[in-house]
RNA sequence: CGGAGUGUAGCGCAGUCUGGUAGCGCACCUGGUUUGGGACCAGGGGGUCGAAGGUUCGAGUCCUUUCACUCCGACCA
């Protein structure tokens, strides 16, 4: 491709809204154009860029045995309402009518429609197992789109079904899933960290992220040095800790904190160390259809209150904060809120930690009092879950070894869904004996538009990107140094026609423009490597040097090809 | 939705406090010079100043309403 003919509007400005590096660059680079929030269109180099990515997502699937089809974006609202979704699923889902006024929804996932494809034309055990996938457009009405590709509305994603007969068969391809979505990901030049995650809004019982490791990523993962364990903090578990301080032993009494409120004050004030303060955290849990109430959470004071867990371990759909005001209201006073002597009706879930938990300190729920020696035992059907937050220095469950946090963008996210959409949709098919069953199901997603992104935030230096051999618009970049100089351009063009018939993806920057300017643009663009054209073919000589900084040399004109060949 | 902020040329911004010819840099067009690290000279095109309403002889600027976008928190590929 010539660059002359090509619609690349590099800019040397980013606009100002444009924080993140692979945002910035991709809009420098003229790859994406933003439209409006969270809503991209993507320019010559930018599609291409997809396109390469879209073939590495498809290669390895259908190597693995999946199938590709192509499902409606637009999607009748009827099958989200038989799937209970269309309530569930909230704002996110965009929804909208047609000119009859019937209800329709701009597909943010598809296993509706895929479960209704599916049940339309399977009957039996002996079209199983069968697993579909698509590479197509979705649309989720994100609260806050951010970070140009990496959150937008509309987005491309690859997302796949798969059918079975029974659960074992489930697992084996969801493992399938897992060392096939491993080698995309190699592929394009990732580092990345499969974790174990929160099956969050989608539901099902096993799931697993796949994390590309970056500053500017938005999840944070827990992993341990020392063996392969990794989590999405959502679902991260470590071995209980214990406090090598003993607590001071009192017997259980009364006792008057005026204003001591927080953990710090409380921990200065009995001068004890945090892990025996009782920390009580109230939010508003919101269920099914409207219902809310409040529910206290009961953690030690060393431990932060991990809400999608908390969330989980009373099955609501969201948790929101709440102010004193509405504390008051039932009886509870902030700053003092304990286990005992609490108003009727009130929900609450202890954390693991505080089972056959000694020696502690708790708010009274009496403004101003805390009980002191408080040795708790907990009623029979006490709800007892995990959920607190994995802490930077606990203990691995598997190894024993310390566990970090690191920052992942997810690109990939595979579920176990069983049957969680096969039954309420109905859809079943006949096994061997002539039984009725609901398919057991999997499902497997990659944010394709995403890793765009997430190639650019892990490859890239303050010059521009740094694509990996499989994600690059192109593979060269012959460059010619002064256009007008026939002998610079001449060799170029027969350079850059060599190439094309060695099957080399080349792209040749003849634009009438000074060196420096086409250098800059090279650099932004991040193709790998470059052959300059220049001076030096008076003397028979042209550059050859790699995006990365590694290679740097000069060529006998007679070699180059040769040496292009061998590298790319 | 809560908190903070911004809307002026394709992009980055000044002008708004104190009302009086809509500006600067980059980009773009024409001509010329230049050609190894984002050149220079000369000339030129491009604006419903986010929108609506109001005050005023006169509004980018003041008032009211509204919309959009961005940043920080809960969602997710």
């Amino acid at each position: 491709m010539k660059f002359s003919n090509l619609l690349i509007p590099t800019l040397k400005e980013a606009p100002n809204d444009a924080t993140l590096p692979s945002h910035i660059y991709l809009i420098r680079g003229g790859f994406i154009q933003g439209v409006g929030s969270g809503l991209y269109n993507f320019l010559p180099l930018g599609k291409i860029v997809l396109d390469r990515i879209k073939n590495v997502v498809k290669e390895e699937l259908d190597m693995a045995g999946a199938q590709e089809v192509s499902l409606g974006f637009v999607t009748p609202a009827s099958l989200w309402i038989e799937s209970g979704r269309f309530e569930k699923y909230g704002k996110e889902l965009l929804r909208f009518k047609d000119r009859k006024d019937n209800d329709f929804v701009l597909g943010p996932t598809h296993e509706e429609m895929m479960v209704n494809l599916v049940k339309q034309s399977v009957k039996s055990y002996k079209q199983l197992p069968l697993n579909l996938y698509q590479i197509n457009l979705k649309f989720r009405d994100e609260i806050r789109p951010r970070f140009g590709l990496m959150r937008g509305r509309e987005f491309l994603m690859k997302d796949g079904y798969s059918f079975h007969a029974n659960e074992d068969d489930m697992k084996r391809e969801f493992s399938l899933m897992e060392e096939t979505y491993k080698k995309i990901f190699t592929r394009l030049g990732l580092d990345f960290r499969v974790v174990e995650a929160d099956s969050g809004a989608i539901g099902g019982t096993g799931s697993k992220e796949f994390m590309v490791l970056a500053d500017s990523g938005e999840d944070t993962i827990v992993v341990c040095k020392s063996c392969d364990y990794g989590a999405n903090i959502e679902a991260a578990k470590s071995m209980p800790y214990i406090c090598e301080e003993n607590a001071p032993k009192a017997n259980f009494a009364k006792f008057n904190t005026p204003e001591i409120k927080t953990i710090e004050d409380l921990s200065s004030f009995f001068k004890i160390n945090p892990y025996y303060l009782v920390k009580t955290v109230a939010k508003k849990a919101l269920y099914d259809g409207g219902k809310e109430e409040i529910v206290l959470f009961f953690l030690r004071g060393s431990d932060e209150l991990q809400e999608i867990k908390a969330l989980n371990s009373i099955n609501a759909n969201d948790l929101i904060d709440i102010n004193s005001d509405e504390l008051e209201e039932v009886g509870l006073v902030a700053g003092f809120m304990g286990p005992f002597n609490l108003p009727n009706d009130i929900k609450t879930v202890f954390d693991n930690s505080l089972v056959g938990g000694i020696n502690l300190v708790c708010g009274a729920n009496e403004k101003d009092y805390h009980y002191v020696g408080l040795d708790l035992e907990l009623e029979k059907d006490a709800i007892i879950d995990d959920i607190v937050s994995v802490k930077e220095g606990d203990k691995c469950i598997h190894c024993g070894g310390s566990l970090v946090y690191t920052k992942g963008i997810e690109v990939g996210h595979i579920f176990q869904l069983g049957t969680r959409y096969s039954e309420p949709l109905k859809a079943e098919f006949l096994d061997e004996n002539g039984k009725t069953k609901p398919f057991v199901m999997g499902t497997y997603g990659i944010g394709v538009s995403r890793l765009l992104a997430a190639i650019i935030e892990q490859h890239h230096d303050e010059k521009g990107c740094l694509w990996s051999k499989e994600s690059t618009p192109f593979d060269v970049c012959v460059i010619v140094s002064n256009l007008k100089d026939e002998k610079q351009s001449d060799i170029a063009l027969k350079i850059y026609d060599e190439l094309k018939d060695k099957k080399i993806n080349v792209l040749i920057d003849d634009r009438n423009e000074r060196f420096g300017f086409k250098m800059k643009d090279y650099e932004l663009i991040g193709v790998p490597y470059a052959v300059i054209v220049g001076k030096k073919v008076e003397e028979g000589i042209v550059e050859f040097v790699s995006r990365d900084g590694e290679i740097m040399k000069e060529i006998d004109i007679s070699n180059i090809i040769e040496a292009v060949v061998d590298i790319v």
